[in-house]
DNA sequence: CGAATTTCTTAAACTAGTTTAAGGGTTGCA
DNA sequence: TGCAACCCTTAAACTAGTTTAAGAAATTCG
């Protein structure tokens, strides 16, 4: 059973029957993941639903400068695609790289659509795993539309708190929109007591 | 029908049965809304699912220094909710106020449900617009990290071109995360040619 | 194990965006 | 129709965050 981590995962939304189960063993994949392997590179479509079983990941975009901005991270029992590049079948914009040592269950474009078509409650689950994961992308733009990047950090440590101790500081610098050095400083200025 | 517009939305995704849209029809309510009028109070829960039939909203969150900062902004066609606080039944975080005379329909937690079980393509495409606002929000955060204040003022002016000019620059300026004073200095820099 | 690369820190000069304040223009409604 | 509330602009002083550079510490990999 490649998939059982994903049903684990499903399972925790809603039941599942052995059949439904097997269908699903059908139609995944599962593969090991090299430290900093690109499993997305910008300009390519993104054909895969992608699921990690254990490491971590970062979704990033190169600007026109040739800088780079991580978007969000995702570790053990989190998603992690392009979903505009995906449906639209379209080239993303976005890259994803690991950032440990990972393993991760694919789904790819036709087979996810024809566990929509037989087993419905898929359609529900991702609803749902999607409104998640808008929440979450919800308050990260409050977050840095009204705070300052001492506070951005301090949210980002009480949201990711086993994150914050694997991830470089440039890896954390990029996501909250500032440099190492800054961040470097904000770091310094908390163990001080402000 | 009270829920004509609502259904069009809807039947843009997928077909429905005349039964189908009879059922709709009865689990929603419509009404008009004063420009400036609150439909969602910060401490209250989101009770209802709103979609937009005419005029404009804006969801926004007031800071620790009560500073209120703009989250999204939604049209007609947009839905507009808290999607944490109708789901979770927890107190919002955030407001949702009228920024025109507008005109909505909504759906409560229970009538949403009962939809939910009885017509069950509404989670696939419920699935499918959420998937669509998390695109946008994934956009924005990629803007708000990247950019400076004026690209993201022209990309601003690219996503929301009618809405640009029915908003308020300062409510702009609080979309864009900088000070109406700012924005006005950003406004004169493009029309000055830079 | 040892060399190469990546990562973290500090500090000084710089720049993007804020704050405050003041004046003029619009809008809405009694 | 007139006044209050809102909205936009300009400008000067200020602050949060960047840039550059250089050295120290930690990882990675042959």
């Amino acid at each position: 059973m490649i998939s059982k981590p994903l049903i684990a995962h499903f399972e925790s939304y809603l039941p599942f029957e052995e059949a439904e189960k097997a269908l699903i063993e059908s139609r995944v994949s599962r593969r090991k993941v090299r430290h900093r392997e690109l499993t997305l590179t910008s300009g390519e479509i993104c054909r895969y639903y992608t699921f990690v079983v254990s490491g971590c990941f970062r979704m990033y975009i190169t600007d026109a400068e040739g800088k780079e901005h991580n978007i969000l991270f995702a570790a053990e029992g989190d998603w992690i695609s392009d979903i505009d590049s995906f449906h639209a079948t379209t080239p993303s914009h976005s890259n994803i790289q690991a950032l440990e040592v990972s393993e991760i269950i694919q789904i790819a474009q036709e087979d996810l659509y024809h566990l929509y078509l037989n087993i419905l409650k898929l359609d529900r689950i991702f609803k749902v795993i999607t409104e998640e994961k808008y929440v979450e992308l919800q308050n990260r733009v409050f977050q840095n539309i009204s705070s300052t990047a001492q506070q951005r950090y301090l949210s980002f440590l009480k949201q990711y708190p086993n994150l914050a101790n694997r991830l470089p500081n440039t890896q954390i610098a990029s996501y909250l929109g500032i440099t190492p050095e800054f961040l470097s400083m904000i770091r310094k200025e908390i163990t001080l007591g402000h």
